[in-house]
This record gives structure tokens, C-alpha cells and sequence, in this order.
DNA sequence: TTTTGTGGTTGACTTGGATCAACGGCAACA
DNA sequence: TGTTGCCGTTGATCCAAGTCAACCACAAAA
């Protein structure tokens, strides 16, 4: 186990504060006012880098803090008994992590950082302080808890009634779309994980997602190279989600 | 469309209001001081009762409240423009539905009583200003949204890596547990949804929830009587879960 | 430069659950 | 007291995805 170092905010360091952030539109203050975003300052307790393959928290840890992204990506996932492991998301930057915590004080799973990456520590009780006086943030807050349930709706429904190509190309359309949102390109893009963590969190074995990608590659729908993806007929991955040619 | 008639909790009703319900244990409620608690009856907004098979709500209707259920069941879920059915969970008496809508306003699921039943309406706008003033209240709601992000997980591992029987007792113990806490029978209880529901769930076929039920009986593990279960053997039922015989 | 290891692809074969189909039980209702 | 319709069960067959195995690409280490 190693030091989680924590980086406090100085005055000196205050340009990296919520209100200067450049990923505040898609992070905890989005939608506040002036007036609050000023105030929310001192809701970030430090940073904390995080290693390629490191865990920013474990199943079984006590929960202090929820974790805003800012830099960097992370999966979550929890583990059987057994060792069956079922990756349950992909979090990006201005995406919120460790919200799983709240409902016994101990993380429910695991956060790993998929490449070198960066948080920013929320402790909770802070936050909980913070958005009984501030209207914006508690109701930013809930969205985001909220955001977080309808997403999870749309994995079982992914897990509970699609077919391998149906998912990954559903999987595909997800991440173009954050991707977009994040300003990058919609349409070529570096997933971060592997084949066997994609195939975890799709339900799909790696031998499967890959032929999938395969496919996909053969009726020109992408290009795949490895991890880098370009999609090159977005509409025709939309229609294999809606309705594929020959299903009932 | 019906007419949705609640029904204003009046000074002679008050012995039905939060302070006096039975639910407390299990609801919104749970765990605040009693001074807390008797700021709290001006939450409920009104009662409602739905008929089997008649929506609480539907996806995108617009989001205002949520509801505590009072007595009855539902079941949620949502649909895929190809007519596809995914149930996104079973919900009983004291627990929370309508979370789904805080995101985006709107409703992203349907809501359907599995039989006759009440809810208590919950308007939305009036638990923020409330929990704002009301520390417990805060704490104990976000507990509630974090444990459905928690449960939702389960589900998740359930889909993505069990086998049908594995499911299906992961579903039985899961059922067993809850009507455990609202003071039933752990080990003999009445299914309010059928085996299709159940499959939908699980991402199963009736038929498939249907042999995994005889093949249950004939282990000896339960005793299945159409809606009606007694479980006969709680370990066996645990022991498929976290590592079934021929599995590796 | 070779070696080693991890991650990805592809092929051959197997299998768990889906599909298709028939039938039985039971409740609501005429 | 049929009759109707829904729900559940069971059997036969099929197929999508899993399993097992070989091999390839590429990056890091020696």
C-alpha cells in the first residue's frame, strides 16, 4: 500500500480552483451561478495523482471523499469471490468517482486509473456542508448521482438485451459521444483499456469483442487499429443498436 | 390517461404521516434524530394509489416528484425503440422510486404496480429545500441514491458474468433478503411478477426462468408453486452463486 | 539486437440459453 | 359450467457466444 499524497490548494495554486477549471461544464459546478461558483473553492480538498494500474480506492475502504476526474480515465469494477471481475464503467475527465460509498461509508468497488491520471479530492462531509448553503451545487450533486443511475440503467439494458454487436457498437457510440464532449474529435479516438477489461464491462468474453471489431471493420463501419479507433459510418452503428437487419 | 388524484394529508390524517409510519425503518427516514423527524411530515405532499398493472409514471413524462412506496410493489423499465423490454428492478414497500428523473427532469423509465398500490408523493422541489435545512434528511437521501447506484452494480456483475441458475439464485436470496427486513418470512414468500418480468431482469427468457425454477426444485433447493416459493435449502442456493459445481 | 511478455487476432469446436412449438392449470367471466 | 385468455412448463432443435489453442504485433527489458 502506498502514501496518498494530496496536493493542498495555495493561494499560488488557486488558478487550478474549480471557478478558474477549464472542465467546470462538465464537472460538479456545472450550471451554478457566479455568485456560487465563487463560494465552491473551498470544496476541493487536494489532489491526488494517480498512477497507470494504481487504484485511487478499493472495495473495502473506508470513504472519505468522492473524486472529481481531472485528467486522466478510470474504470470501476467489483470482484466475486470466485475472481470473476465485472468492470461496471469507464470514467473520464469532469466525470465524478466514488459515489458507491455514500450508501455504507465503505467503497462497494474498485477505481483503477487507466493511464497516468489526476483528481481532484471532494472530502464528503465538506460537500455535504457546502450544498446545504449552496442551492446550485446540492442540486448539481443530485444530477449527478441521478445521471449516474440512468447510465447504469442503460448498461443492463445493454447487458439484459443486446447481442455482442449490438454492445460494442453502443460502446463505441458512448465513448465517441464523451468524447465530443470533451472537444475532441467524434470520430477517431485511443480507448484506454484492453480488449478483455471492454469484453468485462460489455458482458462479452475478449475473443468475442475482438471479432466484433473485426466485423466491424470488414462492412467498413470503423477503422481499428489496436486501440485506436476511427468510426467511419456512424449511422450505420446507430442502426445495428435500433434494429439489426435479420433479429425479430 | 387517468387522472392522477392524491390525496392531502389532512390534520385527522396526520397518524399516517412520516413520524407515525410503520415504513420508517426502511425508508427515507431512517436514522434521524426525532427533532428531525417532526420537520419531516410537511415532506409528503400527498398519497396515491395505483392499480396492477398501471403506470406511477412513464418515461419522459416531466420529473417532479418521487415517491416512497407505502404499501404494494413495482417493478421499472425501460424500452428500446424495437419494442425491447429491459426490467430495470423490483421495488417494495419503504423503498424510493422516481430517482431516475433528477437528471434530466424527465422521466427515463416506466414505473408499473405489480399490484394494487401506494405511494406517497414526495414533490422533489420540496426535499432539496428541505434537506437543505434538514441535516438527516440530506445525509439519508443521498444514502438512498447511493445505495440504488451500489444495487444497480450487483445487477450489473449478475448480467454481465453469471450463468442462468446463478441469476436466478442471486434474484431468490435477493427477494428473501428484502422481505426479511420488512418482517416476512426469509424462507417462503409470493412473487408479484411473472416469470417473463423475472427474465427481463435477468436478461433471461421465461422459458429459461422457468427450467431454472424446475431444476431447482428437483435439487431440492426450493419448492416452487407457480408464484409461490419456499426456499428449502438457503446454502445451496448461496453456494451456486459464488462457485458453482463444474465452473472454473 | 535478441528476448520476454502482454495484448490482440483468428480458427475449430463446444455449449448454454434462445427459439419454436405444444400443452396444462387456473382465474375471470359469460 | 363451459369458454377464453394468460401464465407457466416441458421438449426438440438451433445458434451466438464461450472455450481452447495457435499465432502475431509491439513494446520494454536484457
Amino acid at each position: 500500500m502506498q502514501m496518498k499524497a494530496t496536493v493542498p490548494i495555495t493561494a499560488a495554486g488557486l488558478k487550478t480552483a474549480c471557478s478558474q477549471c477549464n472542465l467546470l461544464e462538465l464537472c460538479l459546478p456545472f450550471g451554478m451561478t457566479d455568485t456560487e461558483l465563487n463560494r465552491l473553492d473551498e470544496l476541493v480538498g487536494g489532489r491526488r495523482k494517480i498512477k497507470r494500474q494504481q487504484p485511487l480506492y478499493r472495495a473495502g475502504e473506508l470513504f472519505e471523499a468522492i473524486y472529481a476526474i481531472r485528467a486522466g480515465s478510470f474504470k470501476t469494477d467489483v470482484l466475486l469471490e470466485d475472481g470473476r471481475e465485472q468492470v461496471t464503467g469507464f470514467q473520464m475527465t469532469g466525470e465524478i468517482i466514488g459515489l458507491d460509498g455514500i450508501s455504507t461509508e465503505f467503497h462497494s468497488c474498485n477505481a483503477v486509473a487507466l493511464e497516468d491520471s489526476e483528481v481532484c479530492v471532494i472530502p464528503y462531509a465538506k460537500l455535504e456542508e457546502l450544498s446545504r448553503e449552496i442551492e446550485g451545487l446540492q442540486h448539481q450533486f443530485h444530477k449527478v448521482m441521478s445521471r449516474e443511475i440512468v447510465r447504469d440503467h442503460g448498461v443492463m439494458m445493454l447487458l439484459g438485451s443486446m447481442r455482442a454487436e449490438e454492445r460494442l457498437a453502443a460502446f463505441l457510440l458512448n465513448m465517441s459521444q464523451r468524447f465530443t464532449a470533451r472537444g475532441f474529435s467524434a470520430a477517431e479516438f485511443h480507448l484506454r483499456m484492453t480488449r478483455e477489461e471492454i469484453g468485462s464491462y460489455l458482458g462479452l468474453k475478449l475473443e468475442t469483442v475482438s471479432r466484433a471489431f473485426s466485423r466491424f471493420q470488414e462492412d467498413g463501419l470503423v477503422a481499428v487499429q489496436q486501440k485506436h479507433i476511427r468510426i467511419l459510418d456512424n449511422d450505420g452503428l446507430k442502426k445495428l443498436i435500433q434494429h439489426q437487419p435479420g433479429a425479430r
